[in-house]
RNA sequence: GCCCCCUUAGCUCAGACGGCAGAGCACAGCCAUGGUAAGGCUGGGGUCGUCGGUUCGAUUCCGACAGGGGGCUCCA
């Protein structure tokens, strides 16, 4: 039998019968803390016989690793609160991104407090200590129900598996058509689970216990709320330490917090719940986005579209939104016998634009683009900083084309979408393909046609992607495009959706060069989402220190003592009438205090400027980032730099 | 909306078996003129989220509500 380390290497090992027994010949000191194998169709446990004709071994300093290690510490935790609380009903508890989390019901409707933690936790490391090993049952289904008695979250899971509706993911929990499977650890503690599992608690070298949340059974809000507890596990003491070192990293870029330090916006209660006034410097970035996109989409062959923030009723009953998401929408003003609402989306008005005259084929493909600010209703519990408010702006365009231009107005969009997105430094880009929902409407054959056109254009844009079977919306299928940050957290941004449905209802059409009436394509699109999510992303990546040419302030000029202000105040002049943001911070406290303090405002330039300067035409740069500043640097040279670094470059919009 | 947690000065936090509160930063004034991440002194600033209950007395204990955070559900 040919053994596959961890490492890659192989080695041949004769007269094998389980994993374990491989372990044994080849890292007898368990160096190497292998926690399952792979038997060439799926992971199993070390114990497992061999069925095949791979070996492959898994430690738990990997991703499959971990995995197992996080699933057998999920189990832990169970114990340990069947322990602690007798009687409490267990539901699941899989591993997740980073950790793990399991359900439970609390005899009594009990809740957990944040002090349960710690003991849960206590709990858990004494059943650690004992080393108990993982042992894998099989049952029929009778047994297993007999088994899980008094779980009712279980016996529920068992007996899905006789309803087909239920099939999905079940299997994950160690039941099919065949039976249930079971591991016990200790005397007393049974759990229905498919494995694999670490030979024995000791193999869990380092977990900690993170967070309660409520959870409902089933993901259904109208089924029991439960209570899980969230918890993470790793291979080492170390591997926990640098994930609790990352968990801080990511809160020190948490742009709510980066909002306040660099004064950037906040969310007045007086206002409202999501609901963000932006400062002066946070108004200014803001400014500085939506006219780069602006610039950009005048320069890719949009127009400019203007609209109200509010329309009557009527309108929103023709689009279709008053019925599929009045929920959503701010509820009506009644002025004057009619009926208003916030916009809730501004496609409904683009398209009474597209219908203010008769169309020709000539004008196709028109591409209408506003930053359109709607309204949305979001549950309280939902909001998140700027990520999730109540009232956004869109960078919302609705494009008008006959269906022959479609795909390759797809594949062009998509071009559009990632250059406009490279140029704010993003990149690792990700799409997904989402297809028509359960709840939806129109004919199978247009949706095939747009989900096929969709599709086309991811091929030719060369974005890798997914499906999202199910995920469009009710109106169209769309692409959701994914970036990832600075530290490697992904987040949605654009969505480009083929329209089937609007251009019905509003009886869009246009004169085909056959002078015959045609029903045009409309693609939605928005490719920051929303302004202020993109402004909350960039935040995050850049961790407050945006590009220069994104930056309230670029330049900070610190005369050395007040003798120098003359000087420093005739380069000011100078670098701003060349268009850099500058402020001077003046001799009124000493130099290091006043260098630390715009290096908190993560300003990208601090000029110094002293006597010396001052005789030879010199600026001394500290630039952000950097440790060691320069001193004695020409003035003219350095504007050139600045220059560069100040001016957005403009996109390279592709027409074709 | 539901579950858990939090709410003391503009910000970050300390504090008292229940006897009307404190630090650092920030802000203002004065002094200091300092060559690359915090100079010194002085001062202003809080009905301890709101409302109710218990109590001789509540910022502290109890309850409700509001706001915020972490999840769940939702996200056109």
């Amino acid at each position: 039998m040919l053994v596959v380390l961890p490492d890659g290497s192989s080695r041949e090992v004769p007269d094998l019968q389980s994993g374990a027994e491989a372990v044994a010949a080849l890292d007898p000191k368990g160096r190497l803390s292998v926690v399952a194998f792979h038997n060439g169709r799926e992971l199993v446990d070390l114990s497992s016989p061999l069925t095949g004709s791979e070996l492959r071994l898994v430690a738990s300093a990997s991703d499959e690793g971990r995995e197992v290690l996080r699933h057998s510490t999920a189990h832990v935790m169970a114990q340990a609160v069947l322990i602690l609380w007798p009687g409490a009903k267990f539901a699941i508890g899989p591993f997740i991104q980073d950790g793990f989390y399991y359900d439970f019901a609390l005899p009594g409707g009990a809740h957990f407090s944040d002090d349960d933690l710690a003991k849960i936790e206590a709990t858990m490391a004494q059943i650690i200590a004992k080393d108990q090993p993982f042992i894998r049952e099989e049952h029929s289904i009778a047994e297993g129900l007999a088994l899980f008695a008094d779980q009712p979250y279980k016996r529920e899971i068992i007996e899905g598996v006789q309803s087909a509706s239920a099939l999905d993911g079940t299997e994950l929990e160690g039941v099919d058509e065949s039976g249930v499977s079971v591991y016990r650890n200790g005397d007393s503690f049974v759990d229905l689970c498919r494995g694999p599992h670490v030979p024995s608690t000791s193999y869990i070298k380092a977990f900690k216990l993170m967070r309660v949340a409520g959870a409902y059974w089933r993901g259904d809000e109208k089924r029991d709320q439960l209570q899980r507890l969230y918890g993470t596990a790793w291979e080492s003491k170390a591997a926990l330490k640098e994930y609790i070192e990352r968990l801080a990293e990511a809160e020190k870029r948490d742009h709510r917090k980066l909002g306040l330090d660099l004064d950037m916006f906040h969310f007045p209660p007086e206002i409202g719940g999501g609901l963000p006034v932006f400062h002066p410097k946070g108004a200014l970035v803001r400014h500085l986005m939506e006219d780069f996109s602006m610039k950009s989409h005048l320069a890719g062959g949009y127009q400019l579209a203007w609209t109200p923030h509010i329309a009557k009723s009527t309108l929103f009953e023709i689009s279709g939104h008053l019925q599929w998401y009045k929920d959503g929408m701010y509820p009506p003003m009644e002025m004057e016998g009619a009926t208003y609402y916030p916009k809730p989306m501004n496609c409904p008005m683009h398209i009474l634009i597209y219908k203010s005259h008769q169309r020709s084929y000539r004008e196709l493909p028109m591409r209408l683009f506003e930053f359109g600010t709607v309204y949305r209703f979001e549950r309280s519990g939902v909001l998140h900083g700027l990520a999730r408010v109540r009232g956004l702006t869109q960078d919302d365009s609705h494009i008008f084309c006959s269906p022959a231009q479609l795909g390759d107005e797809l594949s062009r969009l998509l071009r559009f979408i990632i250059s406009l997105l490279s140029a704010f430094g993003l990149q690792d880009f990700e799409a997904e393909l989402a297809t028509r929902p359960d709840k939806s409407v129109g004919a199978d054959a247009e949706w095939d046609d747009a989900t096929a056109a969709l599709e086309y254009a991811l091929k030719l844009s060369g974005v890798s992607y997914v499906m999202a079977e199910g995920e469009g919306a009710f109106y169209a299928p769309k692409i959701d495009i994914h970036l990832k940050d600075a530290i490697g957290r992904r987040w949605q941004v654009s969505t480009l959706q083929v329209d089937l449905q609007l251009p019905q209802l509003f009886d869009l059409d246009f004169v085909d060069s056959d002078n015959v009436r045609k029903r045009p394509y409309m693609i939605h699109r928005a490719l920051f989402g929303s302004v202020e999510r993109f402004f909350a992303i960039l935040l995050e990546h850049y961790a407050g220190a945006l590009p220069a040419w994104l930056s309230p302030v670029q330049v900070a000029i610190a005369p050395v003592k007040e003798d120098n202000e003359g000087y420093a105040a005739q380069v000011a002049s100078r670098l701003s009438a060349l268009g850099a943001r500058v402020v001077t911070a003046g001799a009124s406290e000493p130099l290091g205090a006043r260098i630390r303090k715009q290096k908190l405002e993560k300003v990208p330039f601090i000029l110094v400027v002293g006597d010396r300067d001052q005789e030879a035409g010199t600026v001394g740069v500290n630039r952000r980032g950097s440790q060691k500043p320069e001193v004695d640097v020409n003035l003219e040279s350095f504007i050139a730099e600045l220059i560069i670094e100040i001016t957005p470059k403009p996109l390279e919009v592709d027409l074709a």
